[in-house]
DNA sequence: GCCCAGGAGTGTG
DNA sequence: CACACTCATGGG
């Protein structure tokens, strides 16, 4: 069998619990031991943290590239302090901010963040991720045991609608079918060169993809920070915290003017605290200090 | 049975 | 611009 090399590697502050289960990416799994299991690129990747940093386990041949995709997939060159010092200027923010010091953005790939995003349109986190494990076990390279690589777009195009369907994919089915088919890698990465707004625009001409998606691909795919996803949780929580209530493109725009450049981290603390994880929620934010 | 889910597309006023 | 409606399915 495929050997195991490791290898590791030093980003901090991080939290995988955080980071990879709080629903900005699907594929991973937490073992009893507190590792985290899951597919990067055609590699299966092991993640285990340490007192600084984590340990990364690598089934089969790993080259220094494997130790760079890490770093990049969980954006080690972030600046985490400055990051929360932009935003401590934020009263509502600054006051449960250090508890999840450790949560990053993460970047995944282009191709798998937006079907992924797309799938994501009225579900809940679980059905997501069953809906995206169907997909890859169907249609994904096997790249360990029982273990496979999301699909490329060629691979899903070779998939009919009713087949899609059949993965449990529902009315999501015939976007991800006409995404396809509108969509190719090198029209992927000609899009990397676009600024936040031009990049934004052309994601919604696509099948599937409206406001909410579109800044979700900005955001964890495409790693533009200034985006910040209005979903029903953020609605909530501009509402319960900053009173604010309005269309998608006010809301943007009071976000956009509030947080600045690092609104996606803004985004993703809001999102996490109010939806809480089944929740921890003894430490929400408190909407008494808005304004 | 109910309601909801990291919404989007289409049609109408 | 704002709504209203539909889309398909699983979980609580």
């Amino acid at each position: 069998m495929s050997r195991t090399m490791s290898f590791s590697i030093e980003i901090e502050p991080l939290d995988l619990d955080l980071t990879l289960g709080c629903g900005q990416t699907f594929r991973w799994v937490k073992g009893v031991d507190g590792s985290w299991r899951g597919p990067l690129g055609k590699r299966l990747i092991t993640l285990r943290p340490k007192r600084k940093g984590l340990e990364v386990e690598v089934k089969g041949r790993a080259g220094g590239v494997v130790k760079e995709a890490v770093a990049e997939y969980l954006r080690a060159k972030d600046d985490m302090r400055s990051i929360h010092r932009h935003l401590s200027n934020d009263p509502v923010l600054a006051d449960g901010i250090a508890s999840m010091h450790g949560l990053r953005i993460v970047k995944m790939d282009e191709w798998e963040c937006l079907a992924s995003y797309v799938l994501a349109t009225y579900a809940n986190i679980p059905r997501i991720t069953r809906m995206i494990s169907a997909l890859s076990e169907r249609y994904g390279d096997e790249i360990a045991d029982g273990v496979h690589a999301f699909p490329t777009i060629d691979q899903l195009r070779a998939a009919s609608r009713s087949a899609l369907r059949k993965c449990g994919l529902g009315y999501r089915a015939d976007f991800i079918h006409s995404l396809c088919n509108d969509v190719d890698e090198r029209r992927l990465k000609s899009l990397t060169k676009l600024n936040y707004e031009n990049l934004r625009e052309e994601l919604k001409e696509l099948p599937g993809v409206g406001d909410k998606v579109a800044d979700c691909v900005c955001l964890f795919g495409f790693g533009r920070l200034e985006a910040f996803p209005i979903d029903v949780w953020i609605e909530r929580a501009l509402k319960r915290l900053y009173g604010k209530q309005g269309s998608y493109s006010s809301l943007r725009r009071f976000a956009s003017e509030r947080f600045g450049k690092y609104a996606g981290y803004a985004q993703e603390y809001l999102y996490y605290n109010e939806r809480g994880p089944a929740s921890r929620g003894e430490c929400r934010f408190s909407e008494e200090r808005g304004q």
